[in-house]
DNA sequence: CAATACTATTCCAACCAATGAAAGTCGGCT
DNA sequence: AGCCGACTTTCATTGGTTGGAATAGTATTG
């Protein structure tokens, strides 16, 4: 044996390679693991998509799983936890607006019985943060929790056009992403959209792919006017025209928004008026 | 002077004075600090809650808002993010049993109008995972996300006469919390009381506080066989008999159970007739 | 307007919690 | 029995973490 036996010692432990990332982050990107598709992963699953040790991974996991943000299931996988769910029902963007907008949406849902949408943005994406859905009724769409593109959608298009100039102009400079299904506009013709939701109160979307569809969306405004979150109806192309719908969806919007403390003005674009 | 002037060197840095908790711990601590009454914290006020220094809680704070399980307000205060929420959503026992339940409360509180609640247990109490409730009907009762005694309430004594008898055991054990306005039932009667739920697939409680209120709630099962949430109605006592709203509740509940992979037996009680 | 009180942020040297290779354990499969 | 994969425990090393102190910013008060 050409091994040298040395001595009794352990050879080489705590010999770290490098690293060199906060533990915190580590314990979030282990968060970041589960996806709709993934939502319950073993051990080594985790460690692998998170990109780290299993022991380390375990560690960590210990220690969520301990306070409660995730759970293990009988097989020895992990989910996410109540505990977690808990804590996130407090996001005021998230089950905030839906606590306030749910009964007004069940108005509408009852009223119309199609899909019902509510979203607020997260960066250069919609998050749906509520759907109502009759089961029997038509296709699906977007899941709760799922995210969907700004430009491509009826409430991504209000959200957009609420969001302030900077970060407009930002999203229209960047190359379209070619959603699958819905017909892609020009720069210009966005900047027209974008102008028309905000007059109008009003984006309305065709999309084919899913199955045919119409979306309308309105905005709902917080005490202070911003868009804080977009509302919308889907129904299935050709059945209810939109110009019906669109009365309907802006003053469920309104009523969110009257409840959020936002006090409507006669209209955005007449306010000028004052001035003289 | 008597001050020792000593050298230009900083006197004493790093000087902790001693401490010892996983940094994975201090992080979650720090989400754990907001709830019902506390949506919107300062950085002082986190790190006071979460008994940290100010410093320690920044850096970590930090971590948590680049992620996005944090959100800043414009006032500097601290909100629960949207992604923290996203992840969340992808909780079997949060929105997993509430996505596919959603479609069968909403038929059962568009046929009553009254509230319909869904709970699920995390240790020893009901956590709400959904509430329909019409805008203009009846008062409040709990808040989505909130907590609700196991003993006292109606989803409660579903989900624990659905648990593992040692957990039965271990909670009858403990003295009665006396919720207020509703009457607290000597052990031998919680004893009889889950037996029957156990074998009805009905629980009922008369509440008079927050206001007079009947609720009859419902087991829900997954594809095991296992309790996993209970489904319950609220109603004004004295409008709609409970013995009315049982049978609607129950099937309700089963209809959310069959979607969930549960297939029904006869009756629970009646399987060992099958032995002879 | 200075003084006071508070919160937020930056700095940094000491140090302890975090680290991960290695080894041990468990269960399944051939 | 032997192999393989996933899970868990161990432990010497060390770099991320720590919090007092200093600084900057903000609101309140005399």
């Amino acid at each position: 044996m050409t091994v040298q036996p040395d001595t009794e010692t352990t050879p080489a432990r705590g010999k770290r390679p490098k690293q060199g990332e906060p533990v915190v982050d580590r314990a979030l990107s282990l968060l970041a693991v589960f996806s709709d598709r993934r939502r319950a992963l073993t051990l080594s699953e985790m460690a692998r998509y998170a990109g780290m040790p299993a022991p380390t991974a375990l560690r960590l996991i210990a220690r969520l799983v301990a306070w409660g943000a995730l759970e293990r299931l009988d097989d020895g996988r992990y989910v996410v936890g109540v505990r977690l769910w808990e804590v996130a029902s407090l996001s005021p963007r998230g089950h905030g607006v839906r606590e306030i907008a749910l009964p007004y949406l069940e108005d509408l849902f009852e009223v119309t019985r199609h899909h019902v949408l509510l979203a607020v943005r997260d960066n250069e994406e919609a998050v749906l943060i509520e759907r109502l859905s009759s089961k029997d009724a038509t296709e699906v769409a977007y899941r709760v929790g799922g995210r969907a593109p700004l430009r491509s959608t009826a409430v991504g298009l209000v959200l957009l056009a609420g969001a302030d100039q900077q970060f407009q102009e930002a999203i229209l400079r960047k190359p379209p992403e070619n959603e699958p299904g819905v017909p892609d506009m020009p720069e210009g013709q966005v900047r027209r959209t974008l102008s028309d939701v905000r007059r109008t109160g009003i984006a309305m979307i065709r999309r084919s792919l899913p199955s045919r569809t119409v979306s309308v969306a309105s905005p709902v405004f917080d005490a202070q006017g911003s868009v804080v979150a977009a509302l919308s109806i889907v129904v299935p192309d050709g059945s209810t025209p939109p110009n019906v719908l669109a009365p309907a969806v802006r003053a469920t919007a309104r009523a969110v928004s009257r409840n959020l403390g936002h006090h409507a003005e006669v209209s955005p674009d007449v306010r000028t008026h004052s001035q003289g």
